[in-house]
DNA sequence: GCAAAAGTGTTGTACGTACACCCATGC
DNA sequence: GCATGGGTGTACGTACAACACTTTTGC
């Protein structure tokens, strides 16, 4: 295709920023390396494509063989191609981040990866480009999170209200109120109301919810999810 | 790097979203193909990545081959990997979309390349996944220009108010009403206005503004650059 | 009965939206 | 003097932001 005559062909890499939330920070899953280069570093987990895989697939495999999860929110972040990024060999690297619930997921985490969960802000330095990647990632986090309701992948399936509302203060970092907090989640009529109580928390216990996908997509909805 | 023993090199192209503003309608350049495959069908302008290239400058390289025009805005907009998207062999292509003031361009416009403006409603067929490249784009453009002043990149550098809200009205398809239109973007304080009219289209002629950087920098702004 | 967290409503303000008339000029 | 597009201000409603007290329960 096209009419350039040099077809040059070069690696392409995966890398996955894979965000949850432990109910009060938001947390990305870091490996520390146990190979070279960069042995003992910590990265995003990664892995090359392969010749007959779409990249949305890769990601996958990938997510998959360190946290043994499937069926998570992924989405493309972009790609990074500094000429130098990876100092064996000229290698161009698609990111994308997935979204997953932290509780359902520790238990699966694999140790032979040495696996850890680091807060947004007090992660290590990471290797290669990483730290741009994440960066990237978490700025179109934010502008998706505007629009769409992908907080609840975060998320377990039933959640209070303050645990929805930590979410988003962590999310964009400020702080909210609870009662304004609750107005606008309840005027965008997306949510389930359990009749359930969660009550590790306090002795009254505080009302579960559940994300309703129906009401959602069947809600004619103003443009915004939560204007902060 | 990463600890996968099978790495497979690839194609990686670079294809061009060109957005153009002719003063009515928002428009993309397409080229007719004068090569296999696909001779004669309608595509973006693209090319390849070379070994010692990085995507942006390769997305320059190939705008510049296209229209003889340099320092243009450009933008990443993602990386599509479908296995079978070029028929001759495996290749992964980024599309970015560049903002052209159409304007100053046309005479450049080389003709060896068969190169034309089509308003992007009424553009044709595009080969491959072109045309799933242009949704992306113009989802992104509609994002970004609701948070950064890049609309200006489509216009001369000076210009009407009324040409800026048919930018606008060009963009989100919408129409808008010019006394609201020109309040917002007054209250923005981002733009210069001159001492010159444009005359062209009346007989009282209007005034002309130019964008003026600097204040755009000073300024403490709000997060919306337009809101509609 | 008290400590601890959950739950609830009102008011002011800012911003977006709707809307119609006069102005300047060239012919 | 008139036709053409350019330029301007106000009134209303909606939506966000600020704010404090009562309720429930386990101990």
């Amino acid at each position: 295709m096209y009419e350039d005559s040099d077809k040059e062909r070069l690696l392409l890499a995966v890398d996955c920023i894979v965000f949850g939330f432990d109910g009060e920070k938001l947390k990305i899953l870091l490996i520390k390396r146990g190979f070279e280069p960069e042995r003992g570093k910590w990265s995003l987990v990664g892995g090359f494509l392969k010749q007959n895989e779409v990249l949305q697939a890769a990601a996958i495999r990938i997510l998959h063989r360190y946290t043994g999860l499937d069926n998570i929110y992924m989405e493309q972040v972009g790609t990074f191609s500094d000429i130098d990024r990876d100092p064996q060999e000229r290698t161009v690297s698609t990111a994308y981040y997935a979204l997953i619930n932290i509780e359902n997921h520790s238990r699966n985490l694999d140790h032979q990866f040495s696996a850890q969960w680091f807060s947004v802000e007090e992660a290590p330095r990471l290797i290669f480009d990483h730290d741009r990647m994440v960066r990237h990632a978490l700025k179109r986090l934010k502008v998706k999170a505007e629009t769409e309701p992908i907080g609840f992948e975060l998320l377990p399936e039933k959640f209070t209200m303050l645990q929805l509302q930590k979410l988003y203060e962590a999310i964009y970092n400020v702080s909210l109120d609870k009662r304004n907090f609750i107005n606008k989640v309840r005027s965008l009529d997306i949510l389930e109301k359990l009749d359930e109580k969660d009550k590790t928390s306090s002795r009254k216990g505080s009302f579960l919810y559940r994300f309703d996908a129906d009401k959602y997509h069947r809600a004619e909805r103003s443009r915004l999810m939560l204007n902060l």
